[in-house]
DNA sequence: CTGGATCCAAGACGATACTG
DNA sequence: CAGTATCGTCTTGGATCCAG
């Protein structure tokens, strides 16, 4: 690829760097369930418990820890309506949206492509 | 964003399924160390040492078995050479370039994006 | 120099039970 | 329904030593 890595490092910052922002957000936003999450919420909002379903085998704690690390990301969006029985939706919100429109054509490519490097 | 699920699940395959292939090539590029060893070497070849020192706070376990994961991949190629001391280049294969075309504008987006994101 | 092998700590994660 | 709390497990990952 004809980048230099100077170039890489202006343009992604100090993602090389131990405790940068980019390693923060990048951890959040790749990590294993993070994905999966925000993929979910790419079609629109979710209830809670369509989260729980839609996401397999994600278990309540974790996808309680993973909304709540979105949330203050400020990249998911959180609205508890006060009814019996309690009902709470979860959205993208403008950054997720945006953050979404890049993440998703790497998405595509590795579903694309996983079959042919799993299955050597 | 104007996705539904279906489209996503028809262009991302089943990813929302537990140990699918995609979930599983996911795990490995957007695991904490995958990410910045790929983008290292986006620049180009590089031998172990300097990976060592390009991703900053990585020990020498997670180098060493991060860089096996890709390989087995097909997306990183290994290439020793019979000297002494004995010398280890690393360079992206051809379907790891295409990776990182795919990967680098996320990369970017979250580098632009990461400071208003984790000061809050 | 490039790793492999081993041991150990810490955090991630899952299962279950429970509450507003 | 939508979580929280607690506990136990297990993987991740670091440190160290060693070998080709």
């Amino acid at each position: 690829m004809v980048v230099s890595l100077a170039q890489i490092r202006e343009r992604s910052g100090e993602v090389f760097v131990e405790g940068c922002p980019t390693r923060v957000v990048l951890d959040h936003i790749m990590s294993k369930w993070g994905v999966l999450v925000l993929l979910a919420l790419t079609d629109g909002t979710h209830r809670w418990g369509e989260l729980r379903r839609e996401v397999e085998g994600i278990s309540e704690k974790m996808l309680a820890s993973t909304l709540r690390t979105l949330e203050a990301d400020g990249l998911v969006a959180r609205t508890s309506y006060p009814e019996v029985p309690p009902r709470v939706e979860y959205a993208l919100t403008d950054r997720g949206d945006d953050l979404m429109r890049h993440m998703l054509p790497l998405v595509e490519w590795v579903a694309r492509e996983a079959d042919g490097i799993v299955a050597r």
